[in-house]
DNA sequence: TCTGGGGTCCTAGGACCC
DNA sequence: TCTGGGGTCCTAGGACCC
């Protein structure tokens, strides 16, 4: 039994490449909500050596990089090609494990490694056929050398599928990976790693466990033993679930006014409730942030949070939504200027067994038939852009890169993605 | 002018209990 | 006068991921 991992290239430049073909071949980045910073680029844009993250402003300064077309982010649509290209590989595979936005684990049961190339090269190709979507897939014994097997083809062989099973190749590679770009290794732990004088993925597998486990932690361990062709990371069970759920933004200009911020946390309180419901859950608290802009120093800086424990469990936008304005209360101060906000929702479980009394249960039960009839009537509309657009506040972000909407509409109806149920 | 947003897991330490 | 030790739970903060 092998693990296979499916990495969607470039995913998002790939995706907005699809309702734009004049994109291919160009030099291209997908920028961040409010046209921050780069958070995909095309091949073209990684060769002109613009990294990910660079801000926005500083792209045209890179030399060669003045005629790189950048392109606001529209997640909506990265979400639904996504649901896609995962409900292709559901259907193909034992056990797929949906990771991220663009990327997926499964299992792959063939005899043989050549049986296993062979099968992730057609499903690779089915993906590519059927959505437009070019992805690399890589094939080990361990997810985190699955990691590495899928970046080496994205990287360096430019094939859809790389295998990495035989041990003496494996130590070949890992003598040429940095410790940094090991799935499971941050900019903290490699620091330290660094010190040590450990610099290579080999390196870090030799290590002895005892101080691996003393200095950092065990899952640092796990991951040295995955290096190691031990496989400790299984497959996890589907469970789309989630524990917290955050809505943030970076505000379009800075905002100093209370009311303007009022309305932010409000849209942002919504939007989390809408999506609490729509997994059938019940928040315990709610938590607001706020930030200054730590990179305008001629202003002083403030940033605070607070939580407030809920009454009783519940999904009701007007229970949540006044414990955030509470909580902005407790932390709003005046005459500083905000850039970022957000609300999260913490303590999350499932609606039916929320552990409430007798009387909260019956008003819980009241609220959710409400909210539910309200989100049936919304259903079309996205409630925090609703709320941006009504007010037309400050702090909606700015998309100024954005295609023409009639463009995208335009290919999106042509296309082969699927109709929502 | 201008630097994202949304998650998960682990651990240390405090509170509390017996 | 004398002032333990161990277990469990919770939480804040840190680290990681895409």
């Amino acid at each position: 039994m092998y693990y296979g991992l499916v990495d969607c290239n470039n995913f998002f430049v790939s995706c907005e490449r699809l309702f734009n073909p004049e994109l291919e071949g160009k030099p291209v980045v997908v920028l961040s909500n409010n046209d921050g910073c780069a958070i995909s680029r095309s091949n073209e844009a990684k060769a002109l050596g613009i990294p990910m993250g660079c801000p926005a402003f500083k792209i045209k300064d890179i030399p060669g990089a003045e005629n790189v077309i950048a392109i606001s982010s529209n997640h909506v649509l990265y979400s639904d090609i996504s649901h896609r290209i995962m409900s292709i590989l559901g259907k193909e595979v034992d056990s797929l494990q949906v990771y991220s936005v663009d990327e997926a684990f499964f299992k792959i049961n063939c005899a043989d490694a050549m049986d296993a190339e062979c099968e992730c090269a057609a499903l690779a190709e089915k993906i590519r056929r059927s959505t437009g979507i070019p992805v690399s897939v890589g094939i080990a014994s361990t997810k985190t050398l699955a990691k590495i097997a899928s970046h080496i083809a994205k990287k360096r062989t430019r094939k859809m599928v790389h295998t990495l099973l035989d041990r003496a190749t494996i130590e070949r590679e890992l003598r040429l990976i940095a410790v940094d770009d090991v799935w499971g290794i941050g900019r903290r732990i490699s620091e330290k790693l660094h010190r040590s004088g450990v610099y290579s993925a080999y390196d870090f597998t030799r290590l002895p466990s005892s101080f691996i486990k003393s200095v950092f932690n065990i899952n640092v361990e796990r991951t040295r033993l995955e290096l190691l062709g031990e496989s400790v990371a299984e497959i996890s069970p589907i469970d789309d679930k989630k524990q917290s759920i955050t809505t943030s933004r970076s505000f379009g200009r800075l905002v100093s006014d209370r009311v303007q911020l009022s309305d932010a946390i409000v849209a942002f309180a919504s939007n989390c409730c809408k999506l609490l419901r729509s997994q059938n859950s019940v928040a315990g608290s709610v938590y607001v942030a706020v930030r200054g802009d730590i990179n305008v120093p001629s202003l002083p800086f403030y940033s605070n949070c607070c939580e407030m424990k809920l009454q009783y469990p519940t999904c009701s936008t007007m229970e949540i939504v006044n414990n955030a304005l509470i909580a902005l209360d407790n932390i709003f101060k005046e005459g500083f200027y905000y850039k970022k906000a957000g609300v999260t929702l913490c303590g999350i479980r499932n609606a039916e067994k929320s552990g409430m009394g007798l009387f909260e249960a019956e008003q819980e039960t009241k609220q959710r038939r409400l909210m539910s009839a309200i989100d049936s009537i919304n259903a079309t509309g996205d409630v925090v852009s609703l709320a941006a657009d009504a007010a037309e506040s400050r702090w909606h972000p700015r998309k100024e890169h954005k295609p023409k909407r009639s463009e995208v509409l335009r290919f999106y109806s042509g296309m082969i993605l699927p109709k929502k149920t």
